[in-house]
RNA sequence: GCUCCCAUCGUCUAGAGGCCCAGGACACAGCCCUCUCAAGGCUGGUACGAGGGUUCGAAUCCCUCUGGGAGCGCCA
């Protein structure tokens, strides 16, 4: 797997041997006082699987983590669970890291990969053994097949029967996996701060596997083990693991761990309100900088998405660090809305400089094979930043300033190149040769109006016709930047042309 | 089937008993501005799933139902 560190518990001794954490209540954990000025700092944790992309979904857990650490003052960890050694792969941690790092999600500590903390988990695991807590099953997987179809055709919820509980020998020639014995009686409260409290009743919960025979130790017992190693103080992850919480919490009692506080969020659904799939959104999250978003505006659009600061739309990440807070996170799932994804693009990029987003429409061109090379790109970014709602509609827009029009868009051409237009073309073409050097948008405009006040018309009949000359069709930004951005030379080439055209 | 979660405009949401015959945003329509396209401004339509309670008063509290979702793996 991947080449991170091992987290190295900083007792690596026996679980009891461990200090024991001052416990952390439900909505008043942020600063218990254990010896009058001790202060608990928030420890959150993104714990991403790598089998497969990191989407919107995992972003946006991620997301809320790094926040609310940030917001306290806290820490931000991240840790990869790559237990499943099927499916676990090298280039689904690059995605993760890649993803992470374009959004500025940056982690204080990790990435922290479990498969290098076996010994750690062999080493709870011998002492679930010892105490009783674990014990060793023997059933194969077709008996245990077995007596889930029984159950589900008595209409019983499958689960564990137990039926190893009590086993005292082995069974010849099986490795057995070790079972975690959940608790007979009573009942786990989950303290969720999303939810409130959230009741299971230790009858509901089964002995589930915590060592496969294989000697991998599975999902629910690393991530108890991790997150009190770890010091965790905040779970905040997907809604779909509230019913895993109580096995874990179960499993953080029986190693003496005071349990963390919990924030489950609700679930984010494709565009149509069904879940995400690879359809809608549940592609990688690089493909959104393919696609022209800035992170900023991403991130500000996945905030809002489950959380709410009165009626504002818009963040900055500073005001999203400042601002957020799991008191304020929603409970019922939302759905994606990519028009407003964009509009919040937009607005972003309408906040920043042109300098700012010259770099981003860079790659933009470069993916599109276009060699900018002596244009001013920052110029561009202004002209058309609020005209885009990507940085892919910027390069788009942008094409016609790398390229002479090959052809007119006939339209347009029909309407504004023809013998009507022809003495304004001309009469543009001496206006703009006589500011000679001086050609920038202000006076450029100055001329256009002052041609069109000669001409006794509007300077639509002017401006257009030059438009569609320029840039081959009828849409550019304002035509004094367009111009000035092109260049004297340029414009008077393609003023020639479509001239030519005009009078053809 | 069992357990758990959820429920305000098409979508994201405000709303923590009277300020709400429900506000904002995206999208949509119209108008204004205007050299095109945008951006911006203004206007408009559309929502508290249903039924019972509690209360002088409920979108807000309680119950039931309905609808949606998640989990029930030697996946995470």
């Amino acid at each position: 797997m991947g080449a991170g560190p091992a987290f190295n518990p900083p007792e690596a001794g026996t679980i009891r041997s461990r200090p024991s954490r001052p416990p952390v209540g439900l909505l008043e954990f942020r600063a218990f006082q254990s010896n009058g000025n001790t202060r608990v700092t928030v420890r959150t944790r993104f714990a991403p699987s790598p089998t497969g992309m990191l989407h919107i979904g995992g972003v946006r857990t991620a997301l809320f983590s790094w926040l609310y650490a940030r917001r306290h003052g806290g820490t931000f960890i991240l840790r990869i669970e790559d237990t499943d050694r099927e499916r676990s792969t090298d280039a689904a941690i690059e995605a993760i890291l890649d993803g992470m790092k374009w959004l500025g999600l940056d982690a204080d500590e990790g990435p922290f990969y479990q498969t290098k903390r076996y010994d750690r988990y062999r080493e709870v695991i011998n002492q679930f053994l010892e105490s009783g807590h674990g014990y060793h099953c023997y059933c194969s997987k077709e008996e245990l097949d077995e007596m889930r179809a029984g159950q589900m055709a008595r209409k019983e919820k499958p689960r564990y029967d137990g039926r190893c509980r009590h086993r005292t020998t082995p069974v010849p020639g099986v490795t057995p996996v070790v079972r975690f014995r959940n608790p007979d009686e009573g009942q786990v409260v989950v303290n969720d701060i999303v939810h409130g409290p959230i009741v299971f009743q230790s009858q509901e919960l089964d002995d589930l596997i915590i060592l496969r025979s294989d000697g991998n130790p599975t999902y629910n017992f690393c991530v108890a083990v991790d997150d009190w190693d770890m010091g965790i103080t905040h779970v905040i992850r997907g809604d779909d693991h509230i019913n895993n919480t109580p096995r874990q919490i179960n499993m953080l009692r029986a190693m003496g761990a005071t349990p963390p506080v919990y924030a489950h969020l609700p679930m984010i659904l494709g565009p149509d309100g069904t879940k995400l799939s690879k359809r809608h959104g549940a592609v990688s999250v690089l493909e959104y900088r393919n696609d022209g978003y800035l992170p900023a505006a991403l991130l500000n659009y996945l905030g809002r998405l489950g959380w709410s600061h009165g009626d504002q739309e818009l963040f900055s990440l500073e005001e999203l660090t400042r601002l957020f807070d799991l008191d304020a996170v929603n409970k019922s799932a939302s759905a994606l809305n990519l028009d407003k994804l964009a509009w919040t693009n937009q607005q972003h990029m309408m906040k920043l400089p042109g300098s700012a987003l010259a770099p981003l429409l860079a790659e933009q061109l470069a993916s599109r094979g276009i060699d900018p090379a002596g244009i001013d790109l920052a110029a561009i970014a202004d002209a058309l930043k609020e005209r885009s709602r990507t940085l892919a509609e910027m390069a788009e827009g942008s094409r016609f300033f790398f390229a002479d029009p090959t052809e007119y868009e006939p339209k347009a051409a029909a309407k504004n190149l023809n013998a009507d237009a022809l003495p304004a073309l001309l009469a543009a073409r001496a206006a703009l040769v006589a500011l000679g050097a001086e050609f920038t948008p202000a006076r450029i405009d100055e001329a256009l109006k002052g041609l069109a006040a000669t001409l006794g018309v509007g300077l639509g009949k002017v401006a257009q016709p030059l438009r569609v000359a320029v840039s081959g069709g009828g849409v550019s930004p304002p035509i004094d930047a367009t111009l000035a951005i092109l260049g004297a030379g340029t414009v008077l080439r393609r003023l020639d042309r479509a001239i030519q055209h005009a009078g053809s």
